[in-house]
DNA sequence: ACCAAAATTAACCAAATGGTTAAAAAAAAA
DNA sequence: TTTTTTTTTAACCATTTGGTTAATTTTGGT
């Protein structure tokens, strides 16, 4: 019943995620993650061929989080401002769950953008986004928000929501951050941002 | 009067600033810089002794870049919706000028954390900081924005502005983005932005 | 108990890599 | 021109690193 037994191939892949989150597919070391693991480095080899193999297989689980639901949730049939809710909603407790995923996802699809593209292709993103232009023109029709582009809207959010996460070492630095403010800024945020943004496209009833 | 002869020193700080930017500390090779620069590798040693130091020297650069007059717009003595307008716009042009300057900066902050504090420590980031929630204070006393706070609202800046250049392969990816229609997004985003923010935490007058 | 298959390890290996050295080439000083 | 200093290079070197091999241990079936 103790924590630990939860595999040979678990742990290995524990160990990777941490050192290639951490130091990149460049800076990551086999022994360190053969190290982290507790285990010899040929068992790492053994269960995972190559340090390009594990790499992918880490980069895949990581990439997959960041995009889980939105899709869904963007062309899901909510009205707007409480669909504008969900998705930071949802972006907040993914990011909450695991902070240094974008940071990771985001610099190696800098650095290997064909690779990328073709998870990239089956992913129902760009279709969502659709269904939701659709929505927002409805909406800018009505009269009840601000012209704005889905795409632009949908970036303004991803922004709100990812940034903080991904330069977390420099706004505590730069603000003079403790983990606890930090965490604090955080949860005010997933309180606050969602209500900046509706105010930023709502138009006012005049009265 | 060829744009060459610029002097082998600035011709190596060139070449390796495009592969730490490009690929890391650890990513990037000696031998790379020198055959990109068009040099022997041992003149690289000559003048920069070693790949740390020669890392630290354009990292200094580049973490300068960042925050350059930030703090003195943050700080300045103009409307807060003006002011708005001036981060902005101080941003999205530095950024255009060096797109891949903020993913660097950000990866080797979340690294090394300590080796950075030294430089924060003298950056008025923080009080001009001060000044500025002041600023905002006054603002939400006299009823013309919503209650946030100073910090949240650079957060909020930031993100929007800094986010899509961090991103820009991601986003490429996700929205099927050619270089033109990145490149119109971006321009987009410099004449709305500000907008955004404003609206978001502008109270409107009751007509 | 015995044996075959799977798991695990220690010892190596070859390539890559940051760095050094000593000599040559170029530039500057005399 | 000669000498001295600076710049540049080719040849090495030591270490690191991803990966392999062969042997050992453990496991599970008979």
């Amino acid at each position: 019943m103790k924590p630990k037994e939860a595999g040979k191939e678990e742990i290995i892949l524990k160990a990777a995620r941490k050192a290639f989150t951490q130091k990149g597919l460049s800076g990551a070391r086999m022994q360190d993650i053969a190290d982290a693991a507790g285990i010899n480095k040929s068992l790492v080899h053994y269960y995972f061929e190559s340090k390009e193999k594990l790499f992918a297989l880490i980069f895949e689980q990581e990439f997959g989080k960041f995009f889980s639901n939105l899709a869904a949730v963007i062309s899901s049939d909510i009205p707007l401002f409480e669909k504008i809710e969900q998705i930071v909603l949802l972006d907040m407790e993914r990011l909450s769950q695991f902070p240094d995923m974008p940071l990771f996802v985001i610099n190696e699809v800098s650095r290997h953008p064909e690779m990328t593209m073709k998870r990239l292709k089956q992913l129902p993103v760009s279709d969502a986004l659709v269904s939701f232009q659709k929505q927002i023109s409805g909406e800018i029709k009505r009269g009840t928000i601000n012209k704005i582009s889905a795409e632009q809207l949908l970036i303004n959010i991803q922004s709100l929501s990812i940034f903080p996460f991904v330069a977390k070492p420099m706004l505590k630095n730069v603000l003079r951050m403790s983990e606890k403010q930090y965490k604090a800024m955080i949860l005010v945020r997933k309180k606050e941002v969602a209500g900046f943004i509706i105010n930023a496209i709502r138009i006012n009833v005049k009265m």
